[in-house]
DNA sequence: GATATATTTAACCACACTGTTAATTAACTA
DNA sequence: TAGTTAATTAACAGTGTGGTTAAATATATC
């Protein structure tokens, strides 16, 4: 059950809905029927409720209380987390710098210099 | 079935175990088997092609054929994907600056700065 | 051709995930 | 008190995930 925080952020995120809810969060706080509306015809609130509990379980969101409303407000700090883990990679995929694009790309920036030499003048 | 890139990609990401094979094709290629060996006092053989299956289908790596063996290599674009993704959240993030943080910040700011100008003998 | 090595596929199992409908809880309102 | 609104919980079903063992495939080597 219970996986590494990481994990967990991770697996929240990889849900459109879920996302599309956070993206909600960052315009501020909101109902769950507030954010549950854009999704009512596509699935029923237990749903809505289920996928909460889900982003709640990873700390990316905080429920309070307000009447019998549950107002959501975001916590993104476990995206900061993900942000940390990715740095890592950031050399990688800037400028398709993995190691067989590194390879390639070496190999077309040589064709495309060739090319531009034959077609001297002549753009795209 | 088939989800949409960014959440495939964040499925793939949702696992130490794929994690720790995508920091190790960091340092360059890796068989199936070289890739395998830090875990099998874990789990199978299977079990790691199935990891490298689920890398593979969202795109984080790419396998080439070498003889026998399977040379993998890590293809870090997605990654971008996740990156730019990310980057909507990043001032909610940077300085605990979600909504609630937001509230907070704002409210020691002012705190602090009463306290500062007590010394000044300026409230506001 | 036979055998060893690297890897995948098949068949299976337990359990987690995402959704459903119906019932329940909690708080406001007439 | 009764009724309405907001949200959750319960019970259930289908599918996906992550693991297993045993068998199959592909290539190299003897």
């Amino acid at each position: 059950m219970s996986r590494d925080p990481l994990s967990q952020t991770f697996a929240a995120l990889a849900d459109p809905t879920r996302r599309a809810m956070l993206a909600r969060l960052t315009e501020g706080r909101a109902n769950v029927s507030e954010l549950a509306e854009p999704f009512l015809d596509r699935m029923s609130l237990p749903a809505v409720t289920k996928h909460l509990k889900v982003l709640e379980k990873a700390g990316l969101i905080e429920k309070t209380h307000n009447a019998q409303f549950r107002p959501c407000e975001l916590k993104a700090e476990p995206l900061k987390d993900v942000a940390d883990w990715m740095e890592q990679y950031r050399t990688f995929w800037e400028a398709g710098l993995d190691r067989l694009g590194e390879y390639l790309n070496t190999v077309t920036a040589r064709q495309k210099k060739t090319a531009k030499r034959k077609h001297h003048g002549r753009k795209k």
